[in-house]
DNA sequence: GTAATAAATGTAAAATATACATTTAATATG
DNA sequence: CATATTAAATGTATATTTTACATTTATTAC
């Protein structure tokens, strides 16, 4: 499958520095990542991360955000900082070390063409492809991350449209820690951080009933962060 | 006091990959952070962390081990990453990306002449110096973090000797989260997680009646940590 | 108007966290 | 050797948080 890629490997006397994207998104209640099939030599053909060098005259989270765009066409999309990888010999090609970043983004929004143009595609969380070099383990690493990091911080919100209803929320949380939680409890939960806007309109489309739409308020969260309060949920 | 050091800036046409190192310890129920006089151009005469470009054969935290090891003397010191600082601009002199690490150690283990040597020493945490560049900012991040992580993982076990007493170790989480503990709660809560290790030795340097000396117990603190336990103290 | 469906809600029991004061072991001192 | 001194060690009652669990409600489709 993979051909023979000796002819790419080169004498390694200089350090390159790039950045990885691990791109999470939320389609249908389940968390997915987004892989893309790797176009040059070597291991061409592979599922990988989207990741580039970074340049000489570009900050770290800039390039993040510049792959990112240049992958899906989104700007400003929340990222963060994942870890560094730094095997001497985690790609044979080069001495490079890899910065990791994450981002979260909303499946809605996303130009689903975009994705294809690329040799993209999103895979659910456990069902994902061998990825190259060590980008399993930053996958690995993110998930870990994310769950942690959902924990003291309302990062959920960045892979939920602006207006969204408890169950879908919910169903977020029940994807990101792959777990069924009680609607009671959650519902309680949520709404004791104060952080929830109810608003006067309903999302119909999953229930006849229909359920009601809710906003994140900043203002509240911000006041929350501050007061030391720990947005703890699943 | 910082002499012009226009002559040492250079065009940055190059990348460089460096790591810093974060070295924390803990001396008489204090947190101390250990910081160097740096000794060549540019900023020379500043406080600084200590660090060095990683090599190109060289892993990561290879890189931060021989870097705390030439600092000073210790080796298979804890350490774990940070994260990495890539402001374009981070640097005058190079266009560098960090790799923050952050170290524990004992200070009671510790050589202090080698310190000396390196112009080094130790600063309570609250009671820091201005450091150079961005240094400040990796302080603060890795206190962050150290706070945080100590809350899942018995990190603070590092920072003692092998043989503790409690209140040393209530102590220490004193000086992680800087405030006070109640002696009771406190040792229902780290005896509830049934890490410790009762000697049948006492340390009398405290009082008269001494206090019993526990080592801590690795393998049920790895079997804990497999049943998804949260080693939460403070 | 009846059936169907997901949304919304409350309460009691269990577990955990907090607040708080006394006794104990060992040494030092007169 | 009796007493004073000191930090170490311990238990309990209360408040808070988490968990478990079943019914009613609003709306649409038929």
């Amino acid at each position: 499958m993979t051909q023979n890629t000796t002819d790419f490997y080169q004498v390694k006397e200089k350090m390159y520095v790039a950045t990885d994207c691990i791109i999470f998104g939320l389609h249908e209640g389940k968390l997915k990542l987004l892989v893309f099939k790797r176009k040059v030599e070597p291991l061409s053909g592979e599922w990988s991360l989207i990741g580039s060098f970074v340049r000489l005259d570009e900050d770290l989270e800039v390039a993040g955000q510049r792959v990112l765009h240049e992958a899906t066409g989104l700007e400003n999309v929340f990222m963060q900082q994942l870890k560094s990888y730094g095997k001497k010999d985690r790609d044979p090609g080069y001495r490079c070390i890899s910065v990791a970043q994450y981002a979260l983004i909303r499946i809605d929004d996303y130009n689903e063409q975009v994705v294809e143009e690329h040799g993209a595609k999103w895979f659910e969380i456990d069902d994902l492809p061998a990825l190259i070099l060590d980008h399993d383990l930053m996958v690995q690493d993110a998930l870990r991350q994310l769950r942690q990091n959902a924990r003291y911080q309302p990062i959920g919100f960045e892979l939920l449209p602006e207006k969204f209803t408890i169950p879908q929320l919910q169903l977020l949380y029940e994807a990101i820690y792959q777990k069924e939680l009680d609607p009671r409890n959650f519902r309680k939960k949520v709404f004791s951080f104060n952080v929830l806007e109810k608003l006067d309109e309903k999302d119909k489309s999953t229930s006849k009933r229909g359920a009601f739409l809710y906003k994140f308020n900043y203002e509240n969260y911000q006041k929350l962060l501050k007061s030391g309060y720990n947005f703890e949920i699943a």
